[in-house]
DNA sequence: CGGTTCCTTGAGAGAACTCAACGTCGGTGG
DNA sequence: CCACCGACGTTGAGTTCTCTCAAGGAACCG
């Protein structure tokens, strides 16, 4: 949280906040455009648009309705996805961190079906989805990345949908959050969303949520205060989310094609 | 049924049933290449792999572990995916249909996360996933197309998730078919996939899907026998299942664009 | 220091699951 | 041709899990 609020400064003052800094991303390595050429990251930079920063939470990045002609990628903070149903109530549609991108559910429409909100204070770099797609004609290496990170997002929502029980539903959430999130000094994680957010996530009631938390730390699984989570037993974890199997995580399959 | 009968009779006793039948293929309008020039369709067609015919239900396509070096494009009949949970039960990730592509969640890993087997007797277009990254470099069209499939799963796998009750996924599952199977003479549609498959894929216990249809047929929704179900009042189902609105299918976007 | 939001916990209601039985449909073999 | 068998679908009864409603405590903000 209090680095989200050291960048917002950094790049309050600046004029085209989200261009300025790759060289300060705190996720370049998970850039798509990651060890490209220098003509390519310069068309790269070129196509991000000015984006302030979503100062706070709950701050809109687009709503249901809107022109779907960008894509985001999280630099900071966290970007939730959602749905209304007909209560009004929040379905939540995706969770995204650092280095994820916001939108790639929506290349085959032009108007967005889900609204897009901050969780945390965020920074995002917008760049046009036509504009993406056109270099992409270019740089094979662009539209495997892309094509390999679509096919990983359907995975892992296929994946979410199977598992049955609150637990595991809570088990494979952690062990998702332990992989995507980087640990604090302490090793415990600092989990960006509320747990009504969580709830809606996993389709389940905020009651459910902290319920099932307080299990996992009565059986030493995990030790929380609130926000914060100390995971103790992660295998533990993993057996509980193992009623199906998380698709590799992305960086895994770049460290192994590094190595071979 | 009868008609997969037919098909896999009339390519039986060819030795390349896959390939040669393009002009008769049931799905040739939905394919990645429709519309493309000569040259495109013969290298499309020089690329299929003799694949011969799923000729009953349980047939494998792949299984869990698999070289994930195949994309498969469903001709006719209907394939599921599946992983399998501790307790050694089915956990049903995908249904695919006549011009469904299977083999899309996997495109960022090296062997295959599900296992795939025929639900009814079926035929499959097999063609190397390294020879169509390598077409579509060339080929920007059939890259446009083939994000938005990815894109357009993503957003089905989202939404489906997001369906809390069983009478809210039965309804979105209904309706899915009924957008996705050609409905028969008397504007019945004929389910390929059992109870079992249906729930397994919905997470729900069979008796509560077999529940959720008498409910259904009590309330004057739905008119079913077995496998046969005649969708009376669409407009109610759509409104159950539109606690979540389902992306609009592929095909609406064509006609769209073929009218602009 | 209020006021608000978030998290937690409890009690009761409701939904879905499990276990069990039975009817139906298809296929097989006598 | 018919009896049998297995798989599938439906229905019922009881249990379990999750949700809803309600209250209280903890953190955050102005």
């Amino acid at each position: 949280m209090h680095l989200h609020r050291a960048q917002e400064h950094r790049t309050a003052h600046t004029v085209r906040p989200a261009t300025q800094a790759c060289d300060y991303c705190p996720v370049h390595a998970q850039c798509l455009v990651r060890g490209c050429d220098r003509s390519t990251l310069a068309v790269w930079q070129s196509m991000l648009q000015p984006t302030p920063p979503l100062r706070q939470a709950g701050a809109g990045l687009f709503e249901t309705g809107d022109n779907a002609d960008m894509l985001y990628m999280v630099r900071s903070g966290c970007i939730k996805t959602y749905a209304l149903d007909r209560d009004g109530a929040e379905c939540v549609r995706g969770l995204y961190l650092p280095g994820d991108i916001v939108g790639l559910d929506t290349l085959d429409a032009d108007v967005h079906r889900v609204t897009a909100v901050a969780v945390t204070p965020s920074q995002v770099c917008a760049v046009p989805r036509a504009r993406v797609l056109a270099l992409m004609e270019d740089n094979p290496v662009l539209m495997r990345r892309l094509m390999q990170r679509l096919s990983h997002d359907l995975a892992e929502a296929q994946a979410l949908a199977g598992n049955h029980t609150a637990e595991e539903g809570v088990a494979a959430f952690l062990v998702s959050m332990m992989q995507r999130l980087p640990t604090g000094p302490s090793g415990a994680l600092q989990l960006p969303m509320t747990r009504r957010d969580i709830a809606n996530y996993l389709r389940l009631a905020t009651e459910t949520v902290s319920r099932v938390m307080t299990r996992f730390n009565e059986r030493g699984l995990i030790s929380s205060t609130r926000q914060r989570i100390l995971v103790t037993d992660r295998a533990a974890l993993e057996r509980l989310a193992a009623a199906v199997a998380l698709p590799t995580p992305l960086y895994e399959l770049e460290q192994a094609r590094r190595a071979a």
